[in-house]
DNA sequence: AAAAAAG
C-alpha cells in the first residue's frame, strides 16, 4: 500500500493536520459564537443524567429537577420565569400549567467522558459559494437573521438557548417558505440544520394557532396538529430530543411514538395531550388503528429521509398513514419532505402528497464527502476480518482509540453484525451492534455506548446508516459495501464531524463489481485518489442500476424540469446551471451565514 | 436478498 492505513487515521484527528484552508466544521449549536465563549462541557455536569433521559424514556416528571441545577448557565433573562409568554402562548390549556413542570431540554446536552475541544474558527469566505436551487412558483425570499422572522418570543429564547445566531442556508430558505404555508420538497443534509428547518415553522405556527380549531372532545384520543415521520427509531428519539428544546416552555407538547418500547407510556404522554408527534410508521399505524390517535387535526406533515420513507419499504405505510387514515389531504395541510438524496422516481412518487410545492436544494457537489479521505481495498471475504484487526490496530497505535475517536463499522446482514461484534469482542476489541434483531433496549444501549466511548467500536447494519447524529466517530468502515451508492453517501457522512476530518474505508471485492462504477464515480467528484483496480471495474461494468442522476453528485434537481433543461449540469463547473429562472438576483446576493463550505460532515 | 418498521 502506498500510504499507509494509519497515516489517514492519524490525520483524521485534526483538520489542521490535513492542511488546506479548510475550515472546521462548527456545530449549529455553536456557531457565530466569538470561541472564548463557546462553553466547554463540564466533565462532572451530566454524569447524574440518566441514560435514559437522553432517550425521553424514564425521564424524571418531578418538579424542575433540573432547574437552578449544574447546568443552568444561561443568563438569559426570564429565563424559567413567567415572562415570554405573553401574546404568543395564547392558545388555552398549555400543558406545562399548574403542578406540572416541563424538564428542562437543555440540561442533557454534555458528553462528559469527551474533551469538547472543537475550536471554531469559521471560515466565512467560504461557504459563500453553497448553491441553492429553488423552483416552483412564488418562491418567497430567503431571510439572512432570525430577526427578519417573526417567530415568536418563546421561540427566539430557545434558539438563543441553542446558540444558534443565524441561520444556516438551509433554514433561510425553507422557513420563510413554510412561513408562508406553501410544501416544499428540500434536498439538504442532516446536520445543516435540518431539523430546526422543519422544526421552527411548525412550533411557530402551533404558537399562533392559526386556524384555531378546537379538536372533538374524545377521550383518550390524542389529535396532534403535526406529524414527523422517520425511518428508524433512533432517528425519531433525537429529532423528538431536538424538538422538545425548540418547544421549552412554548406551551407546545412534542411526543414521540415508535416500537420496541413500552406502548403504555407513550399512551400516557399522548393522553395528557400532543401538538407534534415524532412517530415511526409502524407504532403510528398502530396507536392509528386502536383509535388512540387522530390525524385530523393534521396541519403539518413532514417527512425525514423522505426518500427513505417512500422507498419499496415503507410506502405502504405511508400510503395508509397520509392518505387513508383521517389526515386532511394536500393544499389543507402543509407538507414539508427533507432529505440528503432525492432520485427522481421517488420525487415522482413524492409528488402524490404535494400541493404546489417548492424545490429546494442546498449544497454544493462532492459537498458531502470534501472532508472524508474515502479508501476502497480489494478485501476477499475471507480476509475481512484480519483486515478490520489490522485497521484498528494501526488505529491504536496511532493513539486515535486513546482520544476517545469513535469507529462504526457497517455489515450488510443482522447476523453478521452479531458474529463480528463477538468476534471483535472474542478478540479484546471493544465492540458492541446496533441492528434490527437487537431489542429497542439493547440498540439504545449500543448507541449509548458508543457515544460515550465506553465501547469504541460500533458495528451496524443500516439501521444506522442515516440522519444519526454521533460525534466524534473518525473512522466508517465499510465491511461489507451496500448495495446501493446513496447509502455509502448516508453511511460515510457519519464521520468527519466536530471539525475533524474523516476516514471512510471501504472493502471492496468481486461481489460489490456493480457499485465500481457509481463508487469510482463518487470518489472523483469528491477529489480522492480512485485505485487504478477500481476503474478497471467500472469499466467493465455494463450499464450499472441505479446510477448518478445527471451527472451530479448531491441532491437532485427538481425532477418538473427534466423536460427543459436535459443535459445541463446542476451545479455544473462554470454554473451557468446554478442559478434557475427568477431567481438569480437573490441568488447571487445570498451571503453571510454560519456555514463554512466544507462542512462535510454536517452535510451528509 | 437485506434492512427497516407493530407485537
Amino acid at each position: 500500500m502506498p500510504t499507509s492505513y494509519a497515516d489517514s487515521a492519524a490525520a483524521g484527528g485534526n483538520v489542521a493536520a490535513s492542511g488546506g484552508s479548510r475550515s472546521s466544521y462548527v456545530p449549529p449549536h455553536l456557531r457565530n459564537r466569538p470561541s472564548s465563549t463557546v462553553p466547554q462541557v463540564s466533565a462532572s455536569y451530566g454524569a447524574s443524567v440518566s441514560g435514559d433521559e437522553r432517550f425521553g424514556r424514564g425521564a424524571p416528571s418531578g418538579d424542575g429537577v433540573y432547574f437552578g441545577g449544574p447546568r443552568n448557565d444561561y443568563n438569559q433573562p426570564a429565563y424559567g420565569g413567567g415572562g415570554g409568554r405573553g401574546g404568543w402562548n395564547n392558545r388555552s390549556g398549555g400543558w406545562d400549567r399548574g403542578r406540572e413542570r416541563e424538564v428542562n431540554p437543555f440540561s442533557d446536552d454534555a458528553e462528559p467522558v469527551f474533551d469538547e475541544q472543537e475550536n471554531t474558527v469559521i471560515n466565512f469566505d467560504a461557504y459563500e459559494d453553497i448553491p441553492v436551487e429553488t423552483s416552483g412558483d412564488n418562491v418567497p425570499p430567503p431571510v439572512n437573521t432570525f430577526a427578519e422572522i417573526d417567530l415568536g418570543e418563546a421561540l427566539n429564547l430557545n434558539i438563543r438557548r441553542c446558540k444558534y445566531v443565524k441561520p444556516t442556508p438551509v433554514q433561510r430558505y425553507t422557513i420563510p417558505i413554510s412561513l408562508s404555508g406553501r410544501d416544499l420538497m428540500a434536498c439538504a443534509q442532516t446536520g445543516s440544520g435540518k431539523t430546526a428547518a422543519f422544526c421552527f415553522p411548525i412550533i411557530s405556527g402551533i404558537m399562533r394557532g392559526q386556524g384555531v380549531q378546537r379538536p372533538p372532545r374524545m377521550p383518550r384520543m390524542a389529535f396532534p396538529l403535526a406529524l414527523i415521520l422517520s425511518p428508524t427509531r433512533e432517528l425519531s428519539c433525537q429529532i423528538h430530543e431536538e424538538a422538545r428544546k425548540f418547544a421549552y416552555q412554548t406551551g407546545v407538547r412534542v411526543v414521540v411514538a415508535y416500537g420496541g418500547a413500552p406502548v403504555n407510556q407513550q399512551l400516557r404522554e399522548l393522553e395528557r395531550g400532543v401538538d407534534i408527534l415524532v412517530a415511526t410508521p409502524g407504532r403510528l399505524v398502530d396507536l392509528l388503528e386502536r383509535a388512540r390517535v387522530s390525524l385530523q387535526m393534521i396541519r403539518y406533515l413532514a417527512l425525514d429521509e423522505a426518500d427513505r420513507m417512500l422507498d419499496m419499504g415503507f410506502e405502504p405505510q405511508i400510503r395508509k398513514i397520509v392518505q387513508q387514515m383521517d389526515m386532511p389531504p394536500p393544499g389543507i395541510r402543509q407538507t414539508m419532505l427533507f432529505s440528503a438524496t432525492f432520485p427522481k422516481e421517488i420525487q415522482r412518487l413524492a409528488s402524490d402528497f404535494l400541493s404546489c410545492y417548492i424545490f429546494l436544494a442546498v449544497g454544493r457537489v462532492g459537498s458531502s464527502t470534501d472532508l472524508i479521505v474515502q479508501r476502497v481495498e480489494f478485501v476477499q471475504e475471507t480476509d475481512k476480518r484480519s483486515h478490520l484487526m489490522d485497521l484498528l490496530h494501526a488505529q491504536i497505535a496511532n493513539g486515535v482509540q486513546g482520544k476517545q475517536a469513535l469507529t462504526l463499522v457497517f455489515v450488510e446482514t443482522k447476523k453478521g453484525a452479531d458474529s463480528l461484534e463477538y468476534w471483535l469482542c472474542m478478540n479484546g476489541f471493544p465492540a458492541t451492534a446496533i441492528h434490527g434483531d437487537r431489542t429497542q433496549q439493547e440498540r439504545e444501549q449500543a448507541l449509548r455506548s458508543f457515544k460515550s466511548g465506553h465501547t469504541p467500536i460500533l458495528v451496524a447494519t443500516d439501521v444506522a446508516a442515516r440522519g444519526l447524529d454521533i460525534p466524534h466517530v473518525a473512522h466508517v468502515v465499510n465491511f461489507d459495501l451496500p448495495n446501493d451508492i446513496d447509502d455509502y453517501v448516508h453511511r460515510i457522512g457519519r464521520t468527519g464531524r466536530a471539525g475533524k476530518t474523516g476516514l471512510a474505508t471501504a472493502f471492496f471485492n468481486e461481489n460489490n463489481a456493480s457499485m465500481a462504477k457509481a463508487l469510482s464515480e463518487l470518489m472523483q467528484e469528491s477529489n480522492q485518489e480512485v485505485p487504478a483496480w477500481l476503474s478497471r471495474f467500472s469499466s467493465r461494468q455494463s450499464y450499472g442500476g441505479k446510477n448518478r442522476r445527471g451527472g451530479s453528485r448531491f441532491g437532485s434537481r427538481d425532477f418538473r424540469r427534466e423536460s427543459f433543461d436535459r443535459g445541463a449540469d446542476f451545479y455544473g463547473a462554470g454554473n451557468a446551471g446554478g442559478d434557475y429562472g427568477g431567481y438569480g438576483a437573490a441568488d447571487s446576493g445570498y451571503s453571510g451565514g454560519a456555514y463554512s463550505a466544507g462542512v462535510t460532515s454536517a452535510w451528509d
